[in-house]
DNA sequence: GTCTATACAGTGATAGAC
DNA sequence: GTCTATCACTGTATAGAC
């Protein structure tokens, strides 16, 4: 009963160079937590503090203030949730498989919990914080169309698809995979999201696709 | 000097059921103009009152409390906004002229200043207010894709476009319509957005589309 | 660096006079 | 209904001990 675990003097091993878990790191992450889930303006210092097991002191020692902390958070996660895309694998000869698992990792991606929190609060707070639209366009939508825009190309290259310009092209196939699904999660009306799954909805903006930009022949077997 | 303008007697003449301003109207008029530029947290209701030229007992006479007021702006500028539509006059058999003039007239209204701003405090405080994103739906996406899909019927009645889910279509165009452009405009990234404008923008959109859905002769002249 | 304690400003909301 | 004045509360930020 006498304060046991009051008193953090385990965890202050601290290893030179090898922190498993720093202050500045539980504070980040509490950070991240208490703004994706609650916006900008509905934090407080206090709330991110108590999360983190620190004392709000300890916040400003790291970062200047509630501004500079929650820029430091969204940077990082652009950074992380757009960073894992490759379309080297993909073979352009087999446009619509690859068009499928391109359009499903996308939509996967944008629809996932914390992807959305991001959003959100990106355009809420984008007034505010003008230079988040341009790091979140970087990291997200504009790496996404560029590498979209590669496999397009090789496609062209390869005969299947019809020449075309690759980037008008590339932010098409964004946005009908995109569709209304994205919005309609935004706005938190997943309730007919079960009803065509993300499946159905990637199957129907690739069909879309390729009747726009798929080569025609007299033999064409769309 | 002796206060002149203070008093607001002369605007008091008060006709019975047309008041030129009402200072409930004038709460509403300040309260949108706060809460749009500003959003939900970074707005008090003493700025509210003070842009209305009331006092905050005054706020708080006509409406509940700070939530209720910005249900109440919300609402009316949804229903504002997307309620001047009507397809009624278009020609099902010019398709590409009618979805040029839908698309056009869509998508100014996307990127209008107050819908962008809309949008914006719409997707920052549904996780606050939930009732915030049927209420959109209802009053935005939903009606224009209800219109447009009346449109696409009577075209596919009309033998111009190919038979279809109409509903898919409609969703479709919509998106291909908003594109990236809305996103860009939300993220404050408008530096291209005069390097095409809305005119080209339309126009790639509809040419896409109908090389999906327009019906295909021999001698298609798409 | 980290903590406890606190100063200070600003918030939503209300009481009471007119 | 409208105002002035004020309430209780919360959040930012800092001071000083360790």
């Amino acid at each position: 009963m006498s304060r046991e675990a009051t008193t953090g003097a385990i965890e202050n091993i601290d290893l030179k160079d090898s922190p498993p878990v720093s202050k500045a790191e539980s504070i980040l992450a509490a950070a991240k937590r208490s703004f994706l889930a609650a916006g900008f303006g509905a934090v407080s210092m206090d709330t991110i503090a108590r999360e983190a097991g620190v004392s709000k002191a300890t916040v400003y020692a790291h970062f200047d203030g509630k501004e500079e902390l929650f820029g430091a958070v969204i940077e990082r996660e652009c950074e992380r949730y757009f960073a894992r895309f490759s379309v080297s694998e993909l073979d352009p000869c087999d446009v619509r498989a690859s068009l499928m698992v391109l359009g499903r990792r996308f939509l996967e991606l944008l629809l996932s919990p914390d992807a959305l929190a991001l959003h959100r609060i990106i355009l809420a707070e984008v007034t505010r914080f003008p230079v988040l639209g341009e790091v979140f366009w970087r990291a997200g939508p504009e790496r996404e169309r560029a590498q979209i825009e590669a496999f397009l190309k090789r496609a062209i290259a390869s005969g299947t698809l019809t020449p075309a310009d690759t980037r008008l092209a590339a932010e098409q196939f964004v946005a009908l995979i995109r569709g209304d699904v994205q919005l309609r999660h935004l706005l938190r009306l997943d309730a007919d999201a079960d009803r065509r799954g993300i499946g159905a909805a990637v199957d129907d903006a690739v069909a879309t696709f390729l009747r726009a930009f798929e080569r025609r022949n007299g033999t064409s077997a769309i």
